[in-house]
DNA sequence: TGTATATTGTTGTATATACAAGAATGGTTA
DNA sequence: TAACCATTCTTGTATATACAACAATATACA
């Protein structure tokens, strides 16, 4: 359905903006592959992808209980902090902004399989902290307050830290999946995660189709 | 290092173009996370970390040069020989039928960065063994013989072994990111790789839009 | 009727201008 | 010395203008 949207000069005198500024605007949708525009026939809303979720973000609660196991958890710590440097330039909010700052161990029938520390933008989320997060983990929430529209992932391997093993019952200096995850919705960036799994306990896997 | 990048009004003057032209460049090499933009500061060249993505299958020697960084191989091995059963599963021939075995070490300005042991299927790459693998890689060979419909890939740490931490310059027992790789084609099977890269030198990155 | 041409409306590109906002510097003053 | 302020340079935002490139449509003409 090749729905059309309105021309730059319409917007601009609609919305009483420049043309230029109602372009940009056009333009910025498109770089998100909200929009399509073609050169002398117009703007119109993009077909949306099949989402083929290659590598989706999962709540890792229903993937547990997926695979028939029981889910259980430890909340280390949930609370407002000062964003460093590193975590103010994922979340795109000023340095030293206040945000929520959250520590929860996820187990797979009693063994630690994910460290999950977030970081969440509280404009976007401002109940984080008042959570059940016994009963619901920090992703169904997000998901629920603000429907993701994208996800930068990135992967790498570690030696686990004294801290991260202790809670993961490894040993010190054991190779771990380190998963960093910033997720966004169309108003801004949500939250920061980093997601550490013991590297014998946990695989990510995904499946490209060309 | 933060090195910084002429002004907008220095590059608009310097190349002869007006200071919107000269910013919407800089924007976009920001959007692409070349740059780093700061109010009042400065423009600068972003960090590069070696990272590619988990999306897509992409040539490591392309993805090196792309960085501006020279690339350069060794050749441990590349030879014909029987398939385990793990390798007869995923190459989807029988057990202990003729496979080839390549083991070559890709390295990032001569730093090691990528453990590449593939087998890969006869029948559908005859000549595989005979490509020279110092100017072209087997990514790029079985790309050109073979193209690919389909990729499954699997990601995990792992603590190095001894013979990959020796070809890898790193001590055994490093944290390594491993990716398990079976490449389709709309034949057949084409190829099974096991890609190790030092955890501290390699990253993934994925980003999804929905 | 069929074909060429002109017109209109669209996006794409480049420019010039003005001002706001943030950060560092240097000088003044208490 | 310490605090304050003005200045300057930077990026960020918004606007107005002009023209190019492309596509569809209307018009004129053979």
């Amino acid at each position: 359905m090749h729905s059309q949207v309105p021309s730059e000069n319409q917007l601009a005198q609609q919305f009483g903006v420049s043309r230029m500024t109602a372009r940009r605007a056009l333009t910025e949708l498109t770089d998100e592959r909200v929009l399509k525009r073609s050169q002398g026939l117009g703007t119109f809303v993009a077909e949306s992808v099949a989402a083929s979720s290659l590598l989706e973000v999962r709540n890792i609660a229903d993937e547990i209980s997926a695979r028939g196991h029981s889910y259980s958890n430890r909340i280390l710590l949930a609370q407002e902090c000062m964003a460093s440097a590193d975590v103010a330039r994922a979340l795109e909010v000023p340095e030293q902004a206040k945000v929520f700052h959250s520590i929860i161990v996820h187990c797979d029938n009693g063994l630690p399989i994910q460290w999950e520390e977030r970081f969440t933008n509280p404009a976007l989320a401002p109940d984080y902290l008042e959570q059940d997060f016994v009963h619901t983990t920090p992703n169904a929430y997000l998901s629920k307050v603000a429907p993701l529209t994208q996800a930068d992932t990135t992967v790498e391997a570690i030696a686990a830290e004294a801290a991260i093993a202790h809670a993961l019952e490894i040993a010190p200096g054991d190779a771990c999946l380190q998963v960093w995850r910033r997720t966004k919705s169309r108003i801004g960036t949500v939250s920061f995660a980093r997601l550490v799994h013991p590297g014998n306990r946990y695989r990510l896997g995904a499946q490209l189709r060309f």
